[in-house]
DNA sequence: CGTAACTATCACGAATCCTTCAAATTACGC
DNA sequence: GCGTAATTTGAAGGATTCGTGATAGTTACG
């Protein structure tokens, strides 16, 4: 089911979904939208965040609280918006930020089904807690800890880490921090990242001096090293 | 790819897509760029929305109908929100509004292909890792293992073994090197290459002394081999 | 067997890229 | 508004990597 109370863009998703042998309900606006959602048992509910009536967010809270389970992809218009609100609610299974690709969406939705029918494969969820060698975080609290230390990161500093916890191992240029973190579209010199990249380290790293898990990768960019192992002693 | 009427603009295009290294090819009216947009794969296609012929959302519609998928930026005139709708609902992946900054258009183009890029890498079969005789190489992490060990490679080295690692069995010569994995247009000795084919081996062969994984084809130029036979002993 | 053309190796300076820290600007809560 | 914290910018210093030249070593071919 499509929450979304732009006509076209509805139409559109209508459209492409079907294209993809996806069935595909269509809810106006927020009302509509919580009636329906619990109208049945939907395989998928794609909502926009910003709704006429309930929004969203309030759609999303209602499923989570009162349906067993329901995969839920988010439309937000910015990605920044985005973690803080994921942060400050529940967790959907995935999120797209508006303008969107057509063909992403129906990429994520896949993605999302397949996710689901290796339900047992413990893939993190998006608003559960992540682990990586020590360090823990948590987006619905936005809670980081390392070993049995509660580290207090700055916004930035959250979103810079969760990104890299979200995607461990894949290596992001600068150019595409920026893009991903901070909001496509960003103003500002890749320059910027090096010095949240600098504190976040200071904060979490066992020896800031050298680092190893948020390893510099010469020339590109940086990665999260899921399996740090110890800097080789001479 | 640039569909465009306005030659100026067309040329401004080109000139600073040019310098940033992209290769721009130009059509001038609708017919012209429906024939070109199906004529072979691009990697990005530009779209002015008004044009003599076909406009820029017919070919837009017809491509996402009929092709997989490519990229596609909207120029649109005047921000009315109908354009911008129109082109969502087309399934372009971004838009500009005329008049634009060149600058703008740039940094745009360049988000498209970042954003493409770490699609590319969380998508499974195409960022996929490569493994070649005991040879791990994965590009998304960029780390190289060699059996069980993990093999430090700079950024140059790791895009000479990737760049012979997707071309199995190919021979490359050295200015063919130069071209695809320092670039098109990079000036310098063909000489520099030897360097890093040494450097490489260095690193990865059992036996540097005598290469068994990356080829010397002699007066041609080098190849990987996808399955190395031991060096036939005297 | 000798020569010419091609390739391997090595070391060094230049260029590039990172880190760090402090200052300036911006955002935010009271 | 005001004060504080967070973020961004700037600039210096250090580390790594790259390209190049020189030289030694190989291979092809007459």
């Amino acid at each position: 089911m499509v929450v979304e109370d732009e006509h076209d863009i509805a139409q559109l998703l209508a459209l492409h979904l079907g294209d993809n042998d996806f069935e595909v309900t269509i809810a106006s606006d927020g009302h509509e939208g919580m009636r329906q959602a619990f109208a049945r048992k939907w395989d998928l509910i794609i909502l926009d965040i910003r709704l006429p009536g309930p929004d969203g967010l309030s759609i999303c809270r209602a499923l989570r609280r009162e349906q067993a389970y329901v995969p839920i992809l988010m439309l937000t218009s910015k990605s920044l918006e985005l973690d803080r609100v994921l942060g400050l609610e529940l967790g959907a299974d995935d999120y797209v930020t508006k303008p969107f690709s057509v063909t992403e969406l129906v990429a994520r939705v896949r993605a999302i089904f397949r996710r689901i029918e290796s339900l047992e494969k413990t893939i993190p969820g998006v608003g559960e807690a992540i682990e990586i060698a020590s360090i823990k975080i948590d987006p619905a609290s936005r809670q980081v800890t390392v070993g049995r230390d509660r580290v207090k990161l700055t916004a930035r500093e959250f979103d810079l880490l969760l990104h890299f916890a979200r995607h461990p191992g894949l290596v992001f240029s600068r150019a595409q921090l920026l893009d991903q973190v901070w909001g496509y579209g960003h103003e500002g010199y890749e320059h910027t990242v090096n010095s949240h990249i600098n504190r976040l380290r200071a904060k979490i790293e066992p020896d800031s001096t050298q680092p190893s898990l948020i390893v510099t990768v010469w020339g590109v960019g940086y990665k999260l090293d899921p399996e740090p192992h110890a800097a080789s002693a001479a």
